[in-house]
DNA sequence: CGATCCGGCGCC
DNA sequence: AAAGGGCGCCGGATCG
């Protein structure tokens, strides 16, 4: 068993410590220390507790910047939003002070707001010259709250799981802010390369750059006009409503379809103008410093348990700006990517025999059409997307019935997640997240269309399927996520201690930056954690994860 | 004028 | 060929 020990910040460098027992009831005298990362680093010599505090997303980066790196720790808020939305009580305020305040029968006081995103080196000092607030909740009710945590975890359906959920959770949150800390290693000079190989030479005066200007005059003279600006959906609307084409609107696929010589200007303008516009020089000015992107990542922060970014935008790197992620001069990147894990998950928490027997090969989709779809791979990964995502219509449903009648069991795992959603019910993850409720009125009789009120109300019967589209989705969305964050939990321990560092997390892909002569290990590492992941929530499955592993000096490079 | 919504598209 | 889950971010349009 671990050592307990729970942790108060005082927001001034100290603060107070309090050894627990197992079941978090206090064991001697609260202590209270002037150095707080002294005190903690020096714990983290010795016995290495399991540190129970407020949040880490508050402390953690505090102790980061004075070199102290944890082991382990129990993150109370992160945990009380599980347990929240366990009960169905999803957006309640979920900070120590609100369970605190909810444990003793006080008035619950909201969250404080999130902070907005600030780019390193812009606003960071008002960080520091922020008036305090009132005193925050003292180390009892932090061991208070914990100790009640403790409890309603133990009466959740699955006490072991959760258990599990919540660890993750919680290392998650460490992950986050070290790899916040770390950055990704980020060539400013390889950025402008591909920056001037795509748009062409930066205009002087801050204005577009010239392969768009040279684009933008193509296209107002393929529609016989002076001027379009193709970043105005409604301009281009109009622009080819003028020469004939009437469009519901302008997405690439419907453009697409169009056959207009300024079909293919405006895609290739708008692709530009994307990269220009989110990931060119204003956006790297802003984000990159020191030859590291630093990004602030945001665990829990989306409902299927995925992470965010808060600003950076750095889950959505396009591929083509991956070529400005070098590693160090002798250092490499092992890039592990969980190849097809969302089928994978549903075929471990369906229980379906059959479709697990699929599970157990190195491609999910081709074993599927071997069995089920005539070799047919497309077709066969097809009916699986579409089974995960609700798809009704096209190609896909005579596809989904063959998936219907040779996978019931699987089949009806995500059908019967979609049915409670349009029923009004909550659905739950493997490790018992639970997704939130829906919007006011769906599933009651509250709602009235002032359009139509006699007959059947097309826009909430909408609802309804999208509704049962998102709890169809959550549950193997959801459980995908938790084997991803097990995997970089259980991978953390694994470099605790080596000059590995983790710089990069993506949904089911991770990176790691370290020196070339390690890459072998690390890559061990990575499977290994894979593997501990896939035992940790599904035992002995025959289900397998494979990682698709590369070892490369740029991020582009990584099949 | 700023705040917010929306269309569109990047990633998974 | 057709259109379905989760996000963040951008610029333009619109609201107050």
């Amino acid at each position: 068993m671990f050592v307990l020990v729970a942790v108060l910040s005082d927001e001034r460098g100290g603060g107070v410590l309090q050894p627990l027992d197992p079941a978090g009831a206090p064991l001697g005298r609260a202590e209270p220390v002037v150095n707080l990362p002294a005190v903690v680093a020096a714990r983290e010599r010795t016995d290495k507790p399991r540190w129970v505090w407020a949040s880490g997303a508050a402390l953690y980066p505090t102790l980061l910047r004075a070199g102290v790196v944890v082991q382990r720790c129990h993150d109370v808020e992160l945990t009380e939003a599980l347990l929240l939305g366990y009960a169905g009580r999803w957006g309640e305020p979920r900070a120590l002070a609100a369970a605190w305040a909810r444990l003793t029968g006080a008035p619950v006081p909201a969250d404080p707001p999130p902070r907005v995103a600030t780019p390193p080196g812009a606003g960071q000092t008002a960080l520091f010259d922020a008036v305090p607030g009132p005193p925050g909740p003292g180390i009892t009710a932090l061991t208070r709250v914990y100790a009640d945590q403790l409890c309603r975890v133990a009466i959740t359906g699955d006490p072991g799981r959760f258990r599990l959920l919540v660890a993750a959770e919680s290392a998650g949150a460490l992950v986050a802010a070290e790899m916040g800390a770390a950055g990704l290693p980020w060539r400013a000079d390889v950025h402008d390369a591909v920056l001037a190989d795509l748009l062409g030479e930066p205009s002087p005066v801050g204005g577009p750059p010239r392969r768009l200007v040279e684009l933008a005059g193509l296209i107002a003279a393929a529609f016989g006009v002076r001027q379009v600006h193709a970043d105005s959906p409604a301009e281009l609307l109009k622009a080819f409503a003028r020469v004939g084409v009437e469009l519901p609107n302008t997405r690439a696929w419907v453009l697409r379809a169009v056959d207009h010589p300024a079909v293919p200007l405006v895609l290739e303008y708008k692709e530009l103008y994307r990269i220009w516009t989110a990931h060119g020089r204003a956006w790297r000015e802003a984000w990159v410093r020191d030859g590291r992107f630093r990004p602030e990542y945001v665990p829990g922060a989306v409902v299927s348990g995925r992470w965010a970014t808060r600003g950076g935008g750095a889950l959505q790197i396009p591929k083509v700006i991956r070529r400005a992620v070098v590693a160090d001069p002798g250092w490499r990147f092992v890039v592990a990517d969980a190849g097809q894990l969302e089928p994978r998950v549903l075929a471990a928490v369906s229980g379906d025999v059959r479709f697990a027997a699929a599970g157990a090969t190195g491609d999910l989709y081709a074993a599927l059409a071997r069995d089920a779809f005539g070799g047919d791979r497309a077709r066969a990964k097809l009916a699986l997307l579409g089974a995960m995502y609700g798809q009704t219509g096209g190609a896909a449903v005579p596809a989904l019935a063959v998936l219907r009648r040779s996978y019931p069991t699987a089949f009806g795992y995500v059908e019967a997640a979609a049915r409670t959603g349009e029923t009004g019910g909550l659905v739950r993850s493997w490790l018992g997240r639970t997704c939130p409720p829906g919007t006011a009125g769906l599933g009651d009789d509250g709602q009235v269309d002032p359009d139509e009120p006699g007959e059947v109300q097309p826009s909430r019967a909408r609802a309804i399927r999208s509704r049962g589209r998102f709890t169809r989705n959550f549950v193997v969305q959801a459980s995908a996520a938790e084997w991803a964050s097990t995997l970089l939990a259980v991978l953390r321990g694994e470099l605790a201690g080596t000059r590995a560092e983790l710089v990069f997390f993506q949904h089911d892909e991770v990176i790691v930056h370290c020196p070339a002569a390690q890459a072998g290990q690390v890559a061990e590492a990575v499977e290994w954690a894979g593997r501990r992941a896939t035992a940790l929530l599904f035992g002995d499955t025959p289900v397998r994860f494979p990682l698709d592993l590369s070892v490369v000096e740029c991020y582009a490079d990584a099949t």
